[in-house]
DNA sequence: ATAATAACATACGAGACGTATGTCAATTTA
DNA sequence: TAAATTGACATACGTCTCGTATGTTATTAT
């Protein structure tokens, strides 16, 4: 009954895909509609129809990518026994996947230019969301110290950003990880109750 | 003798003022180069001989502007007597001035997007370089622990930018503005030796 | 004073985006 | 079942912008 829908639904899918990939290689400004959508083996009529304009197809990209993020970091930091080591897995998570050409040129770099605020965005930023959940838990517990939630996942999430912005742009990413990584973890057991901080930061 | 020179500066000093202005209300994607140079009293020819392409024109508007954050970065953070506390201010400063519109949409969105990874610019991105450096004379005063001061000087910048893009898309900054700046002391105060856990760690 | 240099203006061409119009398959209705 | 309608997509067009190639004129050197 309905194969219109489910052409559309294909269609759409088949956009997508083309943009992610030539959105990553070329970056938004230098990806072009005609190529993108011939790509796809459709024309510039279907974009159009589909997303409104170069922008509304950037945003559905964004959000496609940035729940899978979201997806991937959340089960690696439920790994994790204790919660604070979920949060600083997570963050490692993130820095990890923003090495990925398609998360660094269409999420990190591109997507706050075109779009805007993360926090604004249509998708809502899965990711943030996410980090925030884990804060205000680790506050309920005590673990860290009663700081604004949405301010330190904020801020967490753009220091694994610029950590993975350097990674990206050495040339021994391999060499740099680490000391990113650490650092970050350094950084993030600054929100621990005193109580932990010698406990957890042990580890570190 | 040199009336050349002179006025080739001067012309110079007019289109990157009239591109502070352009980049800052439209972006640079949305910035027409015709109108900018007419603002300017100039045609694209001055243009394009200046500064050979769009992209070198933001460098040069980026460089400016980034230098002189660091100038009153440096100035702000150096009127503490602890420098450690000196860090912190460095910091709040930034989180401050990146909410100026020139800051946030030419340096912070537009810059990275369009060319690339900040420590690679031609400018070198003073702000960073200067934040290293007093991460580097903390380490070496036993202040803060022996982590690598490039990743520490990236992150803490990348969390202080994201503050600022939060406190920016805000509908109340006044209110969240304190709240960024516990947020950011908080995960700077991770980067202290044990010892100084304490005692610093208190005054916030 | 004349020639040469170079800073800048002007003219041109190549895309790219967004819209307006056309077309045909799929669904609905009689 | 057949006609009509809807809408998803293609095609054609206009406008804008960037970058280059060529011209022009003031300044400097000889």
């Amino acid at each position: 009954m309905n194969k219109r829908i489910q052409n559309m639904a294909d269609n759409r899918a088949k956009l997508i895909t083309a943009a992610r990939k030539a959105f990553a290689e070329k970056g938004y400004a230098g990806a072009s509609m005609d190529e993108l959508t011939a790509d796809a083996g459709l024309t510039r009529g279907a974009l159009y129809h589909n997303f409104g304009d170069k922008r509304g197809l950037l945003a559905a990209v964004v959000e496609q990518i940035d729940s899978d993020m979201a997806m991937r970091a959340h089960a690696i930091g439920a790994k994790e026994q204790d919660e604070f080591q979920g949060l600083l897995a997570e963050g490692a998570a993130y820095i990890r996947m923003a090495l990925e050409p398609e998360v660094q040129r269409i999420v990190l770099l591109d997507g706050p230019a075109v779009l805007g605020d993360p926090s604004q965005w249509p998708s809502q930023s899965s990711c943030l969301q996410a980090t925030r959940l884990t804060v205000e838990r680790l506050i309920a517990q005590h673990v860290i110290k009663p700081v604004d939630a949405e301010a330190a996942a904020r801020l967490l999430s753009g220091a694994a950003l610029n950590a993975a912005l350097w990674i990206a742009a050495s040339s021994t990413p391999q060499d740099v990880m680490p000391k990113a990584i650490q650092a970050f973890q350094l950084l993030a057991s600054g929100l621990l109750e005193n109580d932990n901080q010698f406990s957890v930061a042990a580890k570190l």
